[in-house]
DNA sequence: TCAATCACTTACGCTTTGTAAGCGACGATC
DNA sequence: GATCGTCGCTTACAAAGCGTAAGTGATTGA
């Protein structure tokens, strides 16, 4: 959904919001939030266990990841799944995770495309 | 760009790379530092000047507007017009930053499917 | 000319993050 | 069955980032 604008630009906006829209904000926020972007990448390529997910992101923390797992549990992304009795939990993506492929992959698309160009 | 995995779910990945990519990375933790988004937002909605964005987006302190815009013009995502000799300067994207219109529309549109939702 | 606004910058305290160490539960090994 | 190693966290503390508020020089307006 693009709006043309007068001067032949694309003046791109969500839904019915103009220039500022809470819901947007409040979703850019938390999909920024440091790590919690490579954390659903990870997720969406089939990471589950915790190990797993560390283990492939580098930089990150055990103190971050659990704390990033957390909430994007409470946020509703994932579901913490923790076998019977023992056994090692696992994370998977909810629906509401799931539907963020889109916004993941446009991201991917734009860094293939400029990550390291000057302009 | 969807690849089909054995039991029916969808798991996204950027270009080769399979669960982590460093530009991939790099762009979500630009786009999501706090304000940026909602920054580049306002300007793909054709906001142009520092009060105009900062009156656009509530909560954002002069401070944090001015540090994201230079880093955000750093790079290379917007310029910084200053007209000649005087009068105020104008923030405007770059081709790099227009790029992200796709991003900023599927952020957009998953908002507004599940921003609220509880599950 | 005096005040007001604009586009910032500086100073300071609080919150979030990074680093490192520790801890209980479990599995494998001796 | 005692020890060792790993896994999934938690705790403690220093550093970095952020919010609030106040200040500054350059323009604009009365």
């Amino acid at each position: 959904m693009g709006v043309e604008v007068t001067d032949g630009t694309i003046g791109l906006v969500g839904d019915d919001c103009g220039r500022y829209c809470p819901s947007f904000h409040q979703t850019v926020e938390l999909l920024g939030r440091r790590w919690n972007g490579v954390i659903l990448h990870a997720l969406m390529a089939r990471a589950e266990r915790f190990g797993e997910i560390r283990a492939v992101i580098p930089g990150l923390s055990d103190r971050l990841l659990a704390e990033r797992l957390r909430e994007l549990e409470r946020e509703g992304l994932l579901s913490r799944i923790c076998p019977g009795t023992s056994g090692a939990p696992r994370y998977v993506l909810t629906a509401k995770g799931q539907a963020l492929g889109p916004v993941i992959d446009a991201i991917s698309s734009w860094a293939a495309d400029w990550a390291q160009a000057a302009d």
